[in-house]
DNA sequence: TTGAAAGCGCTAACAA
DNA sequence: TTGTTAGCGCTTTCAA
């Protein structure tokens, strides 16, 4: 068994309260006394029972970062940014439980955790919320636009971003743009979609459901997606653009883009979303909707613990901008 | 505050010694009573206090996952394949804690978890694993090879794989082949550089170090490498290929090739390591060695339950087998 | 089959 | 400034 207040007590010949209050920095304990305990307590290398202490206080020392799935639709960097936009707000004391709605949410314990951050990628996820709302958690939702009463929800605007891409292909007199999409339940499938759709509304440009297809969110799924836009168009008119909803799908699309033995962008432009690490290296360079992924993550977090804390929450709505990145895959 | 057993005794009229044997399972109590009692607890939504139980069985109900590091020199995708291996063999009940060592390992808290499973990536990290093995925590090493008394070591045999990339380059006429290496201190850029060594020896071609280069495991790194290599090989002859110590290099490396003009895999052949997502989809496609991360790691899991359990582990020191992926990238 | 008492390690409240 | 007592929610032990 590890070293306890009652041990530490034991030999510093004081009672177990005066130790806590040593250790807690308590300043109603002589500093002789408190040296003694804080001497003894680094001896015997004595490190709290936080489970204890938690009991007590009803602090858990931990947070929840949920996501709708850690396997499928959430790409490895998409994952990689949340966790470390989180990780870098954690106070000492504090743990990061990762968690997926696959599991079951029905086995959610709420009591483990003071708080959870939910990255929230597609309605269906409102369970989820409406359960952790009811639970009384303190609880940020991240990724997905919410509307709950008083819910803290931090997004980006993913319809003004494509619709920004979109737009700008058309002033480069592109007038065939297909649109490679995630699947159609996750929200920023349909907050892009909508951003295409818009930005060819405005240009009087006409939306041909024949050049929208699903790319699974992955590589493989943006390949396949793009040969059969292209075998669709054999005896017709080739897209001169395509606008894909993640920076995987684009890559993907450029392999298929490859193989047809076509010219990126000369014959077909590319634009991806999010601005990856891929983007900077693919040849040609992937021109991408830059997404404040980490910071979105960061915020929600700072946000979760000010709710924490009790604190007032400055900003419970916040829509980051996101930035057009041109780069060598539009002409 | 939420229900608790004696909330449910109260309402049950039994005392919360029964409600807690009805809730476990304990069979020494009526059908009628644990009916009672399951009826009332899911009528309140009762879930049981962890941090509590915690307490008096002293099981915490938790693992840790830790990285050397969150942020560099870990690829999204390797991080999202350990996760994926540890989540998937985790109980009902366990949650997974996320740490780095960047944090400090003094903060490392083991009283609050189970176990650890430690993806170690460097030589530095020995003194995480004595601190953890002096503190009697339950540890599995999984990545990297670790010399210690009994200790639960997951590996794949990564000399083996660099060294059967290789030796295939040079099966295949290459003669110039160049190295673009992760970090010094990493150990799969010791064993990945050993197995080039131990390669070209065997086919006594003398290894020249010009043509090693730090890569630092990143997209960016490989093609920064790539290019120095072929700037340093202006006068002389340009290597006819290059093994990367991971894809995200290789991917770079061929931006860099492609810049110069140069053709994959007729004037330069290159291999990567791992077989991640994108090796499908590069132009050409990327040749690799496959190495079972996410296998790597449910297998580490599963042995840290094991060794949670007090189960006896079959086998303590596991070497998983690398299997080389030949591709349109070599010749 | 059920209940009462004790205690896990810690902190809050009160007393000395 | 220090100590005593009680209790957080749960399980183990022992008694009924």
């Amino acid at each position: 068994m590890l070293v306890t207040i009652k041990d530490i007590a034991r030999i510093a010949g004081v009672s177990h309260m005066t130790v806590s209050r040593a250790l807690n920095g308590n300043n109603a304990v002589t500093d002789e006394t408190r040296d003694k305990v804080l001497k003894i307590a680094r001896e015997l290398n004595y490190r709290p029972n936080l489970q204890a202490r938690s009991l007590v206080m009803n602090r858990k020392y931990s947070i929840g970062i949920v996501f709708s799935t850690l396997l499928s639709a959430t790409a490895p960097s998409f994952m990689q940014a949340c966790l470390n936009g989180v990780y870098q707000t954690l106070a000492k004391d504090y743990n990061l439980i990762v968690k997926d709605l696959e599991s079951g949410l029905e086995h959610f314990n709420f009591s483990r955790v003071d708080g959870v951050i939910f990255v929230s990628q597609q309605e269906s996820d409102d369970s989820f919320i409406d359960f952790a709302l009811s639970q009384g958690a303190n609880l940020v939702v991240i990724n997905r636009q919410v509307e709950r009463e008083s819910l803290i929800n931090v997004t980006a605007d993913e319809v003004a971003g494509a619709a920004s891409a979109v737009k700008f292909l058309i002033e480069r007199n592109c007038q065939r743009i297909a649109l490679i999409n995630g699947p159609a339940k996750i929200q920023s499938s349909i907050d892009r979609r909508q951003g295409y759709q818009q930005a060819l509304l405005d240009k009087n440009i006409a939306i041909v459901s024949d050049l929208i297809k699903d790319g699974k969110f992955s590589i493989q799924g943006g390949y396949d997606a793009m040969k059969v836009i292209l075998q669709e168009s054999k005896d017709r008119q080739i897209p001169d653009a395509v606008f894909c909803s993640n920076d995987e799908m684009a890559f993907g699309a450029f392999k298929a883009i490859n193989e047809a033995g076509l010219n990126i962008p000369n014959e077909i432009a590319v634009v991806g979303f999010n601005d990856s690490d891929i983007c900077q290296f693919t040849t040609p360079a992937l021109s991408t909707v830059k997404k404040p992924i980490e910071e979105m993550a960061r915020l929600g977090a700072e946000a979760l613990f000010a709710l924490i804390n009790q604190e007032a929450i400055a900003n419970p709505l916040q829509q980051l901008g996101t930035e057009l990145v041109i780069r060598a895959s539009v002409r």
